[in-house]
This record gives structure tokens, sequence and C-alpha cells, in this order.
DNA sequence: GAGTATACTGACCCTTTGGTCATTTTACTG
DNA sequence: CAGTAAAATGACCAAAGGGTCAGTATACTC
């Protein structure tokens, strides 16, 4: 566990429970949202006793941390990978889509608990908005570069990169929510195709309609709109 | 209440009631989300005790379904009405975008208690797909039709109109979620006018780049992926 | 195998909160 | 203004669940 030294008979325990509870607690979170599981559920599904929870983890709060740190870090790491793999800007957007679709309908519970995590920043008064403002830059900074780099080499058209990564970054987060909750079949790699197909479109260089001013309605909120209330 | 014979003082009474209930619920679902909220605080925020609220809602249920309904009703009134004054398709996106980002904006408690329900719904165990799914449907009929209209009109390229609409919908909603959390000033008409114009240029006609086929990953997901678990 | 350290357990405590209802307040009627 | 109906109140109840800790089991040591 620390340094590099042989582990010890309780590191071993340590991270064999910590894995088990962080599992479980994926699970659990995943299903019942945040308020509706309970320690009692987590511990018993992760084959301890509640108290035991209380060994590893301070708190519901920790552990629920925990198990999205988790996912979000194993997210990232493959998100990059596939980026990092792709040999021009249009690989690389359909890699990013491809790599998280994959990841998280193969971690459907994470996925949920991802979905109910970003719900409560927008829900929640707390201002942890530094915490998640780090979190989806993480997740955007590696695909934003590729953009930048596509518009600065004259490869797509002029856009702003972040806005072009927030916008297929919601779009395959809307793409794997309905896959998640499609009772029907739904078929992925269709819905993937499409999505960096318009995307691409709406990026490639061609005669860009250059914004077109939009009238009367949107003008109005040309102002900064900070976290004001209604 | 009934009918059409003139109010009786009762009448008045829960009107006034219900409305005040279904602002102060708003408000309160809105910052503390469904678990936070207490029955308490709602009747507070509308000034009343505890028990008056359970004479005229029969539980925290069905307070919550009654507000959120409410604000969805007014959404999608102003949605299609919105749609319906577009002469033209990329009118009709810009009118969705618009009149969509602008009612959130203007509720922003509403729009924290609507993404809550869209993460509950992928959370939550129990299969209420069926009512989400009108919600999203009823949402989204409109501009779907008119997409459709587009596509057989030939006014833009071959797409699937729903997967078109469904995309412009999760564009939509992330542009105001990140307006509401933003701490610095957002610009809003700005990133309204990116997001018709990225869509717009990727739906126009134009040398279609067709789904290029994507090697790899995405094709293995080709099954119909339904609602199983990780 | 006695002794000790480590790991685990679950009954218990305490707070929170959805929902109820006996009682009180307010408004209306004749 | 007495009598009655409608409306509102908040103390109260019961369930639920986060967290604790005295006690027990397991494993390791000599």
């Amino acid at each position: 566990m620390h340094g590099h030294r042989r582990p010890t008979r309780t590191d071993v325990i340590t991270e064999y429970r910590r894995d088990a509870l962080l599992q479980a607690a994926t699970r659990v979170f995943g299903k019942y949202g945040f308020d509706g599981a309970t320690m009692e559920h987590i511990a018993r599904e992760a084959d301890v006793a509640k108290g035991t929870t209380y060994l590893y983890y301070r708190s519901k709060q920790a552990i629920y941390h925990a198990a999205l740190s988790r996912g979000l870090a194993e997210l990232d790491q493959r998100t990059h990978a596939a980026i990092d793999r792709a040999p021009n800007l249009d690989d690389a957007i359909a890699a990013f889509v491809t790599a998280r679709a994959e990841y998280f309908l193969e971690h459907r519970d994470f996925f949920r608990m991802y979905v109910a995590a970003i719900s409560r920043q927008i829900t929640s008064v707390k201002p942890r908005a530094s915490e998640f403002q780090a979190m989806v830059d993480r997740q955007t900074r590696r695909l934003e570069g590729a953009i930048a780099r596509g518009v600065s080499r004259g490869e797509i058209r002029q856009v702003d990169p972040a806005a072009a990564t927030l916008a297929i970054f919601d779009l395959t987060r809307g793409l794997v929510a309905r896959a998640i909750v499609a009772t029907k079949a739904f078929d992925v790699a269709s819905e993937v195709a499409f999505v960096t197909s318009l995307v691409w479109t709406g990026l490639k260089k061609g005669k860009a309609p250059a914004a077109r001013a939009r009238r009367g309605a949107a003008e109005r909120e040309r102002a900064g709109v900070g976290p004001r209330e209604q």
C-alpha cells in the first residue's frame, strides 16, 4: 500500500475489502442513487457486515466519492488512450465517442452514478463547482486540444474548440443514456456513427454559415448569465 | 374547478393553495432534489403548516409529480408554439433550441428538477419507462416532424429524424446545464448560435459523408443492446 | 495451546422526516 | 352573535438509516 515494501497481510486484506466495497457501492449507488442506497445494502453486496464498511471508508459520502472517482479515472484513462491512438481529427472524434460509449455500456451502474453526479452538481446549492469543473476538464482536455489543433491547422472551420468538445460530450452522454434506458433493441454502432457524422459534417471546412445572427429572443440573453436565481 | 359553474370559495382557496404549493415545491425540489427536500420546508416556503400541504396533495411524490408536470406542460407549450411559428426548417431548429434555453433559464429551479428527473429515470430500477418515454416524445414530436419533412422535401440530407431530434435535444440540455452551473459570465446567445450552426451545417444537404463505417470497437456493439446488466 | 493483535460483527443509538389527526382558528350564515 | 362548516395547525408517531462500539471470531506468534 505505501511505498514499495512487500505488502503485509493487512495491506492485502485492505486492498481486497476496499475493492469489493467499491464494486458493491457502484452497483448499489448505480441502481438506487445516493439517497436510495443504504450502507447495509452495500455491505451485504460486498459480503461484510455494516460495521466493516466503516473500517475502510469513513462515511457514505466517502465511499460514494471513492467509487465515483475510481470510475472516472478509468474512463478518462480509456478516453485519453483512444484519442492518442487516433491519427487525425475525425478519427479522434470518433474515438472519443466510441471509447466513452463503450466504457459506459460496459459499466452501466457507473454510468448511472455519473449521470446522477452531474445532476447533483446542477441541483445542489453547495458550490463544489471547482471540483466538478476539474472533472469535466480532465475528460475533455485531450479532445479539446485535438480540435484546437484541427482549427489552427485549417482542418475544420473556425469554431470554439471548447464549445465543440462540450457538444460532442453532451451528444455522447445522451446517446448512452438512451441506450441504457432503451427497452427495445438499440443499435449503438449506428447511433455512434450518426453522432460522429453529424459532428464531423458540422465542423468540416466548407462555406461556413458563420453562426447566422439569431434575431429576437436569443439576443436578449446576451449579457453574462451567472448563477442568478429565477 | 369542475365544469364551468361559478367557482366557490373553496375552489378559489384550493386553486390558490395548489399554486403556492407548486411554486414552493419547484423551488425546494430544484434546490435540494427530491430526497433533500422536506415537506416542512416546502410548506414553510408556501406559508402554510406542514399539515396543510396534505390537504392539497396526497404525498411528497404527488406534489413532486404535479410540480414537474406543470413545468413540462408549459415547456412543451412554449416549444411547440416556437416551432409552429418558424417558416422553415433551420428556423425551426433555432426556435427549438432558443425557446427551450430561454424557458429553462427563466425557470432554473424547474430545470434542476427536470435534470434530476431524467437522472432518476436512468438510475431507478422501477421501469416507469413508458411514462418517461411519453414525456420525451411530447417534447420532441414537433421538431421530429419538421425534420422528417425537411428530409423528404430534400431540404437536408438523409438522416434519421428521431436521431437528429434527440441530438438537438441533448445539445440544448447540455448548453443550459452549463449556463446554470457557470460561475463566470456565460454568453448564452453565442452558445445557442453555435449549437444551431453546428447542427444545421451537419444536416444540410451536401456530399454526405454517409456515416463512414467505423472499424473496430464500435462494430462489436452492433447487436441490440437492451437493459442488460454489466 | 496460551496469548495477543487484527478483523469483523450487528444490536443499538439517535436523528430525521413523511404522514396523521385531535384541536384550534377563521369565515360564513341566519 | 351564536352556531356551524371549512380551513389550518403542529405535536405526535413510526419507520428508516447513518454511524458507533462492546463483544466475538480469526489468525498469527512463540
